[in-house]
DNA sequence: CGGGACTCCTGAGGGC
DNA sequence: TGCCCTCAGGAGTCCC
């Protein structure tokens, strides 16, 4: 499901909801996740105070006293908040929330708030770890590139990365160690804005269309944060508020439509990338 | 190195 | 109605 914008809002949501809360039961109901969810998890989170909550690329990061908790939400993943009013909720994996069955709940959180913080994911790519480690040392995120906001991923940093690369340009922001938190929506979105075709090769980019690609990339992030997310199928921040930046797709899902510049029309076709789908303009991204 | 195929998993939607 | 197929905001591995 989730890229950066909507990791930030899933994050925003959480640190006005639940930042400060005590962990006073935790219920695992499905431990089959991406990675086993380990026996002790719910024992050691027990009793754990919610101090922080940060987000590095698509990783939310839970500041615990000692203890940090890792999550990364895969495609499917979800957080909800609930207000702990219902006493059967812990008893299964599904709740009925206005009559709408809510499958796959695999993990509650009941804090002290009065709240309770659910982890759902319909296909289980998703993960949570627990660590005992200091932010830096922690594997996922030691091998992450830069995040798009930071003023380090500018024109040089993007310059010496793309020299020599035989790579094309749509895997180039795909890949997480170089910038990290793009997916497949959001860089379809931004080689479009960009005029950039997906297929052209990293040493072949001019040093004006990686200005342009900065400069997109910093911005859509932006305006799709500001819009609340995408939701396509069914993103929604843990207080089920759905986002809208799917209204101002471009090239995404637009597969035989006419390109929306005025003064291009062209026909946005489809391709697939590493098994992914990529929407272009065939006429204006060069 | 790079890219394609395939994996994890469930469900929605289209075609017939 | 149902069945079969393809595809889905991620990311890793294997193979050529």
């Amino acid at each position: 499901m989730p890229e950066l914008p909507e990791i930030e809002i899933v994050r925003r949501s959480l640190f006005k909801m639940i930042n400060n809360a005590k962990i006073i039961n935790v219920k695992v109901k499905n431990e089959n996740l991406r990675y086993k969810i380990s026996t002790s998890f719910s024992k050691n989170l027990i009793g754990e105070k919610i101090l922080n909550i940060k987000r590095r690329s698509k990783y939310l990061i839970l500041f615990l006293k000692k203890k940090l908790l890792l999550i990364h939400l895969g495609m499917s993943g979800k957080l909800f908040i609930v207000r702990d009013c219902d006493k059967k909720i812990f008893k299964t994996s599904f709740y009925y929330d206005q009559n709408i069955l809510i499958k796959h709940n695999h993990i509650y959180f009941k804090l002290n708030n009065g709240f309770i913080l659910i982890y759902n994911d319909v296909r289980r790519f998703g993960f949570l770890k627990l660590y005992n480690k200091k932010l830096d040392q922690i594997p996922f995120l030691k091998e992450l590139g830069l995040e798009p906001f930071n003023k380090k991923f500018n024109l040089n940093y993007f310059k010496k990365y793309v020299a020599n690369k035989k790579k094309n340009i749509k895997n180039i922001l795909m890949d997480q160690k170089f910038v990290s938190g793009l997916g497949n929506i959001y860089v379809n979105e931004i080689l479009y804005m960009s005029k950039i075709h997906p297929l052209r090769i990293g040493y072949n980019l001019k040093e004006k269309e990686i200005k342009i690609l900065i400069y997109y990339i910093k911005k859509i992030l932006k305006i799709a944060i500001s819009k609340g997310g995408s939701s396509i199928r069914d993103f929604s921040n843990p207080k089920g508020k759905s986002g809208n930046f799917q209204e101002f797709f471009r090239v995404y899902g637009k597969e035989h439509k006419n390109c929306s510049r005025i003064s291009c029309r062209g026909r946005i076709k489809r391709i697939f990338l590493s098994n992914r789908s990529s929407f272009y303009c065939e006429k204006c991204q060069k």
